[in-house]
This record gives structure tokens, C-alpha cells and sequence, in this order.
DNA sequence: ATCTATTGATAACC
DNA sequence: TGGTTATCAATAGAT
């Protein structure tokens, strides 16, 4: 843009995109935090060298902007299925056991009510079997918190992905730059959300 | 930057800051894209004005670029911490159960093993003891099973964000605006296992 | 990195 | 919002 206008298309020549990102790296850094200052506007933004290096800003924290982005309805999608189906199981699950609980406890306090020496064979196997049950649903427990705490695992370590990192910067104007790269990215989750709102494209109009 | 030199703060007047804040922010989406297209990075761009509209701008798509990002290992930070410690309470819980589970069951096969008829009050009250304590430690799955159900929720809750939307741009040429506003965030911490990837949806199953 | 000729962005005004 | 224009800012090409 000065000497001569350029294309807006990737620079062939490595040495001269390495230069140009450079350098245009700063200016976008630098409008990012002015239009943030300016118009107060809370704004992530996320570059990706060609090598892979992460370059950053964010005029709070990168996490914070990325939080309040995925708090948007529409990218909330269609995890919500899985997840009231979760909700209900819980909910099933919870009032089935907790029902189960009652109903053993009740019985035992008739057993305790009545006079041991009283009972005869049959009560006694009636209270064997309850142990009996009684044990093997603490089996069941078991495993079911076996597999929760599988599950939970999974779980968090998928939000370890999503927990960001502090503020590497120590002022808004400051840039962070990070090194290594990271490849394959898989993504799900495909979004459809018919009605939304207001939402215009704007395309870019380049020269 | 041109009748005037202006200072970069925020703006008072609040349409001169809206004004503003469009023209700008266009500046920075063209300058963003003019990057990753010249130098071949992967760039993604979130606005969100004073007002809690979002505006964004990814090169390829904005939950493509947030899972980079989020797959650095300076991302995966401190949740660690939690983490560690939730799977040491599992861990030990998990131990002391099973160790429990084990000495009811050998208690009961012993048990069963003698005559009912021949129990004396002391053997019964031992019995119903131990009614009790498997219902009692029931009741205590029950409560760990409902905890590690929420702690599960919360994790999901959490992981539906981090699943995004899918191109909602038809090339990267696009800048899209959507409506709305997010408010408070609230973060839940925890997560662990070093390795591992791809993993992705995550079902509890509960009985 | 530094330098500058140019193009690009935009503040103030309409 | 959407134009115009005088300035300021960014930067391509060369050093």
C-alpha cells in the first residue's frame, strides 16, 4: 500500500509474507486495542502464524471473550439434545434411588421395631436378603460412580481445551507472542439456528 | 487520524462513539482479513461493542480457531490444579468403597454360611447392623453419585460451549454480525488426564 | 531494522 | 446510517 498498491492474496515469496506479517500483525494488534479503547468494546483477537506461532489480544482476557462468544445461544446448538437427555437421566436416576433408599430403610426399621428372638426363618432370610440387596446395589452404585467419574474425566479434559490462559499481557496494549504450533483440529457440532436475529454479512471489499 | 489527531480513549459522546465503532471496526475486520489472506495465517476476530452485539471474523471458522487455540498447552493451564485434586478424592473414595464393598460381602457369605436358626440376638443385631450400614453407605453413594451427576452437568454445560457452530460464513471472505448479549460469566474449574485427544461427545449413562 | 513515497484509514462535517 | 475531504496512519519496496 504504499510504494505500489498490492493484492490483497497471499504473498508467494516466504520472506516477504514473513516481513508483511510482521508488520501487519502490528497494525491489526493496534486497531484492535484502539477500537477497544475507544468504543469500549470487549474484543479477542486470535493469529495464527503460517508456523503455527499464536499471536494474541484481548482487550480483557482471551478466555473471557471466549466464554461470553460460546455463551451465545447460537453457538450453544445442538449440545443442548445430549444435554437434556442428560438432565432427564439424572432426574430419573436420582428419584429411582432415592425412592430405593426409603423403601430400605423403611424396612428396616420394622425389622428393628419387633422382638429378634421372635423372628423366625423366614424373617431372617427376608432380612438376609435385604443385605443381601442392599449390597449388591452398593455394587451398583459402585460402578455407576466408576463410570461417572470415567465420564467426568472425559469430560474436563475436554474443558481443559477450553480453560484459556491468563493475562499474558500485562497492559491491553501489549501483544503476547506464543510459540509452538498446534495441527489437527477436529470440530463437531454443526450449527443451524433458523430464525436469529439482526444478522448482516458484511463482505469485505478489497482492492 | 485526520481532520484532528484524536486520543486513544474512550470516547464520550456516545454516538460519536457508535459512529465510531462502525467505521472502525470494519477498518480492523478488513485489516484481519487482509493479513490472513497475504500471509496465510489463520485469524479470528471477536467484537463485541458497548452495546453486546458480537461481530466476528475468522479466516476459516471461529470454533476452528478457538480449538487451536485452545489446544496450546499454556491453555490447558491451571484447572490442573482441581483437577488433581477431584481425581485423588475419586481415587481414594473409589479405594475405600471397594474396600467396604469387599468386607460386607465376605461378612454376608459368612453369614449365610451358618444356620439362621442358630443366631442368637448378638449374631441378629449384628446382622441388622449391617443392614444398616449398607443402607446408610448407600445413601452415601447416592449422594456421591448425585454430586459427580453435577459436577458431570456442569462439565457438559460447559463443554456445549466449546462446541461452535459450523461455517457460518460461506468463505472467509464474510464477516458476520450477530445480535444480543452475553452478561456474567461463571467459571467451574477442573480437569486432568495429560494426553488424549480427539475425544469429543461425552454421554453419561446412569442407572 | 530503518526509511519514505504512497496508499489507506478516518475525524469532522453534512 | 451513508457520503466527502482534509489529514493522519500504515506500510511496500528499497536500504
Amino acid at each position: 500500500m504504499t510504494r505500489r498498491k498490492i493484492q490483497i492474496k497471499k504473498i508467494d515469496n516466504t520472506t516477504a509474507r514473513q516481513v508483511t506479517f510482521s508488520k501487519r500483525r502490528r497494525g491489526v494488534f493496534k486497531k484492535a486495542f484502539e477500537l477497544s479503547t475507544l468504543c469500549d468494546a470487549e474484543i479477542g483477537l486470535m493469529v495464527f502464524s503460517a508456523t503455527g506461532k499464536l499471536f494474541e489480544y484481548a482487550s480483557s482476557s482471551m478466555q473471557q471473550v471466549i466464554q461470553r462468544h460460546n455463551l451465545r445461544p447460537e453457538n450453544l446448538c445442538k449440545m443442548d439434545q445430549l444435554s437434556l437427555e442428560l438432565q432427564l437421566e439424572n432426574g430419573t436416576s436420582y428419584a429411582m434411588l432415592s425412592k430405593e433408599i426409603e423403601k430400605k430403610t423403611h424396612e428396616l426399621r420394622k425389622i428393628r421395631g419387633e422382638e429378634l428372638p421372635g423372628m423366625d426363618i423366614e424373617e431372617l432370610q427376608k432380612l438376609e436378603k435385604e443385605l443381601e440387596v442392599g449390597l449388591s446395589r452398593g455394587e451398583r452404585f459402585l460402578e455407576e460412580i466408576t463410570a461417572l467419574q470415567q465420564k467426568g474425566a472425559q469430560l474436563m479434559e475436554e474443558n481443559q481445551r477450553l480453560k484459556q490462559m491468563e493475562n499474558l499481557f500485562s497492559t491491553q496494549t501489549h501483544v503476547l507472542e506464543q510459540g509452538q504450533s498446534s495441527e489437527s483440529i477436529t470440530n463437531i457440532c454443526s450449527s443451524s439456528d433458523p430464525q436469529d436475529n439482526d444478522s448482516s454479512d458484511i463482505s469485505l471489499k478489497l482492492g
